[in-house]
RNA sequence: GGCGGCAUCGUCUAGCCAGGACCAGGACACAGCCCUCUCAAGGCUGCGACAUGGGUUCAAAUCCCAUUGCCGCUACCA
């Protein structure tokens, strides 16, 4: 089995095309078959090879690797050149000299009276007088092929089922244009057919394209290919993803600190589920048990807040020193580190008492930082809430005196010194973890207090304890 | 306008093909409780859906028809 991605570079790798690509690669890896990346880049105004570069990045970062290629369109004009001869041998196409303006008026016109808006074919019979006269009024002529009048075509999706629609309804469409470049159902067609593709897997936006594909490959004498079209991926208000309902590109998804297996997780479950509804899965796993006869027929949003979850669970379920690496581009960002090879093993702590609470790798640094540099933030509200309190005085104090005499600076004596200071103050052990924590880190959320204050060290504690006491307690 | 496709909790979905065990199951989100020094994480409970109308049948989320809504295509874009 052969399948194909083939994605035309126009920017970004859009997040919908991701998904395609994970189907593409899932189908093919169940199998043992081929992978193959296809660059369509026919549109020379709108292509570059910096485009294409993300492209491919985005699909290595992700673990999508192709076995074959990337082809590219652009390239491969002898063979689109060959396949329209042989049209043109058979007799299957023609020149038509229409100009756009006379096309656009026309079909503004069917439109008027309700007609279909298609091609009306004037072009496949011209007498030699007016090619004559067209040719030598400079006009420039597409190729068009001849579309059949009567009959349909038909062909069963594996994920749509039966799909069938009149061929009179399909005009003459065009398969070189002017500029002498092939169009997309061409090329698509030749290259799918080329490349011996046996299924080809898209997202459905292309089921009406898939017709006058088929009508192509019969034209060519080519075998038809099986066919899975996806449903589309759309934004919160229900329309096709876009910029305006949320991130539609990869990059901005890695940026943010997607893990890369999470991402995949999450977008594998946008049109595919097993019959347990399973949420979580081994990528191994998920080449053995992903199928193509599983996947729904209907649209799906793009679900930020599941994504999130299923990242932070990803997170969680990394140890701290791996996470530790693969935030260490923020961290290095932030000035949390200096080389990003080598992260100093206060960083990897103050990731193990924060672990629960990542959803992003770029969150990271503002959630340890306090731990790891010198000067710190106090927030007012916590400043105002824990620390202009009654009574937090001689509570600092005193916890100040329990940290200076302490043997090991370690949770458990900490604990344990500190639960024993509770006991003979008769005060609950809110009062005094509350007021420490603001003392020492500045706000009033964080790790339980004795892994901070192990966290933090010895000395910064005693440190942070007396200079919040000079500088915030009444 | 024409053609095609789709329709189950707010969201992703299971169930539909082979009608009954479905007063519809799971996950995210939300609410409450438990745990607890805070925030999380974790555990438990709750809230919440078969688009509408007809039919077929002893029985319909499931089969048929119609309606509605949404999406896509309708280019010398891909």
């Amino acid at each position: 089995m052969r399948v194909r991605f083939a994605p035309s570079p126009t920017g970004y790798l859009h997040i919908g095309g991701v998904r395609t690509a994970l189907y593409n690669y899932l189908f093919s890896h169940h199998s043992g078959g081929k992978f193959i990346l296809r660059i369509e880049d026919t549109d020379l105004k709108r292509s570059e090879d910096e485009y294409t570069k993300i492209i491919l990045d985005g699909l290595k970062w992700l673990g999508l690797d192709w076995d074959e290629g990337p082809y590219f369109q652009s390239k491969r004009m002898a063979l689109y050149k060959e396949a329209l001869n042989y049209l043109i041998e058979k007799d299957r196409v023609y020149k038509c000299y229409c100009t756009p303006d006379e096309l656009s008026q026309r079909r503004e016109e069917a439109r008027k009276q309700g007609c279909p808006p298609g091609y009306d074919g004037r072009c496949r019979k011209l007498d030699e007088n007016k090619i004559k006269e067209y040719k030598n009024s400079g006009r420039n002529y597409v190729y068009r092929i001849k579309t059949p009048d009567k009959g349909a075509v038909s062909f069963k999706d594996i994920v749509k089922g039966k799909i069938e629609i009149d061929t009179g309804i399909l005009s003459d469409f065009v398969l070189f244009k002017s500029d002498g470049m092939p169009t997309y159902n061409f090329a698509c067609a030749v290259d799918d057919s080329n490349l011996e593709i046996t299924h080809i897997i898209r997202g459905d936006d292309h089921v009406s394209n898939t017709h006058k594909q088929i009508l192509l490959y019969r034209a060519l004498d080519k075998e038809i290919p099986e066919f899975a079209h996806l449903p589309q991926v759309h934004g919160t208000d229900g329309k096709r993803l876009s910029k305006r309902t949320g991130a539609v590109s990869l990059d901005e998804y890695r940026e943010k600190g997607y893990l890369p297996e999470a991402l995949r997780n999450y977008l594998v479950l946008l049109g595919w589920s097993t019959k347990d509804s399973q949420q979580i899965f081994k990528w191994e796993e998920l080449k053995n048990k992903f199928k193509l006869t599983r996947c729904g027929k209907s649209a799906g949003v793009f679900d930020l807040e599941k994504l999130n979850w299923m990242n932070g669970k990803y997170i969680r379920s990394l140890s701290s020193a791996e996470i530790a690496q693969r935030a260490a581009g923020w961290l290095k960002k932030e000035g949390l580190i200096e080389d990003k090879s080598r992260i100093p093993d206060k960083v990897i702590e103050a990731i193990e008492v924060e672990k629960d609470k990542i959803k992003l790798l770029s969150e990271i640094p503002e959630l340890v930082d306090y731990m790891i540099k010198d000067n710190i933030i106090y927030q007012e509200k916590a400043v105002k809430k824990r620390l202009k309190k009654e009574g937090v005085r001689d509570i600092l104090k005193k916890v100040i005196d329990i940290i200076e005499n302490i043997g090991d600076f370690n949770e458990e004596n900490l604990e344990k010194a500190i639960r024993a200071m509770c006991e003979e103050t008769h005060l609950g052990a809110g009062k005094i973890f509350h007021p420490v924590r603001v003392a020492v880190s500045g706000r009033m959320k964080g790790p339980g207090v004795f892994e901070l204050l192990r966290v933090i060290g010895k000395q910064k504690t005693i440190e942070r304890l007396q200079y919040a006491l000079d500088k915030y307690v009444d």
